[in-house]
DNA sequence: CCTTGCCTAGGCAGATTTACCCATCCTTCC
DNA sequence: GGAAGGATGGGTAAATCTGCCTAGGCAAGG
């Protein structure tokens, strides 16, 4: 597990717990970013590098469910572990329902939130295994010309008719040129049949 | 929507409450069991009759995270609205982890609490149409012979090596009697490739 | 202009699939 | 014991797939 960044965005709008949770946690050796609004928080985040997002609820302006629907709208969907002062039960069922990874009443123990920004970045790392497996076979199809393209399209989404007379017909061709574009396809998906091609695209 | 059963399971420990819901809720045409503690409920509860259930989370002797435990352990997997007079942001936050619908605080509006338990027959009835389509699948696999159902894994679990002679190297017997069992397997599917077997398997 | 890449399409040979027929050998059930 | 169903295998013929060749038309880019 190389652990590539361990950022945490931390977003309160009390300098004295930023400060004070800063230190601890970079101690700890996170790399933390504070900010003391959202709408700072929200200007400068950078959609592309990952982190735990520690957010107090009671911000001014806009609380945390806000925020979370904010970054939501954006497609961003990092970990967020709420913190809060005076957060009642609603808020809190709120906040986990929308999908935050907690919801921590101050004061806490130090223990509980490192345990659960730990879960926090397990959380990212299992999420990246998944894409990078999703890219890898983006990247796969992305080799396709726009015709084998559509061909690998009416396939998937046609199993029961896939002999090359069948698709020929659908598209006005002849089953040869059909055949010609197939044997691209299985070449440069590295697959050997078409059940091979279907079990890839649906998997 | 047919809505078959709208039973609902109540489960608290004070008698006021539990008669006075029951009343509400029957007059709004829901079945209502009502039980007086968790021990009861769970003895009596039959997990092949769906329902919503409304739990109160303070019960004594057994808190409602148990309970939501006990029904987790036995496979049952309805929804659940917690209900709670003193029960704070913490095990909330747990209820709601553990996939309850929601919690709530005593007081509640009426209105919430019919909302909530509208959205838990939806949830059901969703949940409900998803399984006939997985039983209706299930029972044309289990139409077919072990040696066919074998024959189907090896197909989907190795999409790659599909050709009669491959599989009927694997079994060690002849490539015709792949044919064969294949072609059984087609019929009884009702499928007409081996394109569209895998798609329905993976389905 | 020339190259490159893509879509189109045909020929041909060998391999495979598919749909018919058939039989034998089991085990299970009546 | 006989009937039924399942697993095994074969024959044959038509359809289809696959691989390897060729080749024209067309558009984009150097």
């Amino acid at each position: 597990m190389p652990n590539l960044s361990l950022t945490i965005y931390l977003v309160d709008d009390d300098a004295d717990i930023r400060s004070a949770l800063t230190r601890g946690l970079e101690l700890r050796g996170y790399a933390v970013e504070a900010y003391g609004s959202a709408a700072k928080f929200l200007a400068s985040l950078d959609p592309q590098r990952p982190g735990v997002i520690l957010l107090d609820y009671g911000l001014p302006g806009m609380n945390g469910l806000e925020v979370q629907a904010r970054l939501a709208e954006r497609g961003v969907n990092l970990p967020i572990i709420f913190i809060t002062g005076h957060g009642g039960v609603p808020e809190s069922v709120q906040a986990i329902k929308a999908g935050a990874l907690d919801f921590l009443e101050k004061p806490f123990r130090q223990a509980v939130l490192l345990e659960r920004i730990e879960a926090g970045f397990a959380l990212l790392q299992a999420r990246e295994s998944d894409r990078a497996a999703g890219r890898a076979r983006e990247a796969l199809f992305a080799k396709l010309t726009a015709r084998e393209a559509e061909i690998v399209r009416l396939i998937v989404e046609n199993p029961a008719e896939v002999s090359s007379k069948e698709v020929a017909a659908r598209l006005g061709v002849s089953p040869r040129t059909v055949d010609h574009h197939r044997a691209r396809i299985l070449e440069k998906l590295g697959v050997r049949s078409l059940a091979e091609l279907i079990a890839l695209a649906k998997g």
